[in-house]
DNA sequence: GAGATGATTTACTGGAGAGTATATTGCATT
DNA sequence: AATGCAATATACTCTCCAGTAAATCATCTC
């Protein structure tokens, strides 16, 4: 099915949104190799073959090209967390479930940048923004472990402490994990999930 | 007894150190307050009632300053492993010592600069050290991790796996502890560790 | 074909801040 | 007194880079 050279309005839009996300990627790319303050604009245009005014174009200011970049990357965690509650089984197998998908979120793109940038990298209102999201993510898996301890599934834990503990552990490999070391992200991700759910099993 | 206000080269080598160690305590409290990128020399300088000159006078550049930083956090971390080393009990214990001396360390000033700076934060001379004694850290860990399980004290497990979840969990308090909160620094810390190893005692 | 609209460039401005040259003061040694 | 070193300041330079103004080119619409 040859692509008419005259594109449609829907077309147009497509390729908008598909130029917005190549941009995106290229810089969320580039500030995790390089660091947020030691990549620039004109930088990440280069690395595209275009100019920096383009990327004003699609996404606007530096602070609003990195929150665009942490938003997605929450989402990929919120829609994790909601998929994870749509599960069957217990409480400690969907706790499961989302422990190693937000590990493995963090291995990538987006989840690694989610990680590295502090609020102090963001202008006050994007920095809002950015924890109003992270208090989202904290608050999903919280209940993920509250209902877990309610079923009997888990056994009883601080909420608050486990949830910092858990996700401290799974936000670590956005800085060391290495697609080409010994074990896949995947196995990776399981692996440390279940070293730490261990000592969650009654009994 | 009085001091006599000709000081003598101990004393003026001591007053040195002294200011030395002041500037040092104002710029890693600026630098987790505000992020390194977010702060001038000149603001630390004046929140010492100084000028920037005599920063450099005392430490060097910025990039100097950042790297004596987290050498001293990461100089504590050490010193709590050789600590934990020498302590009597099982290897399991020796662990436990260790990892609520490391999350100790980390809400404090120094291990908080040592979690929050990135390597691309430093110039690539430093950020090899940096590099260098984050990996006798690392180094420090596995052993505690393989004495604990060939004394049967703990469960077997993956040391690097092992390694990498326990410092990631105790590695984020730096990013959210707050001494106000609801639990002091050490119960955090031994709240924490207690749920860690919860799963890797025998039986 | 005459504008309106979108995409993209070149070329600039403005400000921040790292690092330095140079001056000043004062004690310390001879 | 003369010289020298330690401590500190003022005032500058130089670079980098975010953000913008204005121009160009290409379509689409009427």
């Amino acid at each position: 099915m040859p692509v008419s050279p005259f594109p449609d309005d829907a077309q147009r839009q497509a390729s908008r949104e598909a130029k917005r996300k190549a941009v995106l990627l290229a810089a969320v790319r580039m500030f995790n190799a390089r660091g947020f303050h030691a990549t620039s604009l004109d930088d990440v245009a280069a690395s595209l073959g275009i100019s920096k005014p383009t990327i004003y174009h699609y996404l606007g200011t530096k602070d609003q090209v990195l929150l665009e970049c942490v938003t997605f990357g929450l989402h990929q965690l919120l829609e994790a967390a909601e998929t994870a509650r749509r599960q069957p089984g217990t409480g400690l197998a969907r706790l499961r479930t989302f422990l190693i998908s937000y590990a493995r979120v963090n291995m990538e793109d987006f989840g690694r940048c989610v990680i590295r940038t502090g609020e102090e990298m963001l202008s006050p209102e994007s920095a809002e923004r950015f924890r109003d999201l992270k208090r989202e993510i904290d608050a999903a898996l919280r209940a993920l472990i509250r209902e877990a301890v309610a079923d009997g599934s888990m056994v009883p834990v601080d909420e608050r402490i486990a949830a910092f503990t858990f996700a401290g552990a799974l936000n670590w490999p956005a800085r060391w994990f290495d697609p080409d070391g010994p074990e896949s992200a995947q196995a990776t991700a399981e692996h440390m999930v279940d070293l730490l759910i261990a000592g969650c099993t009654p009994r």
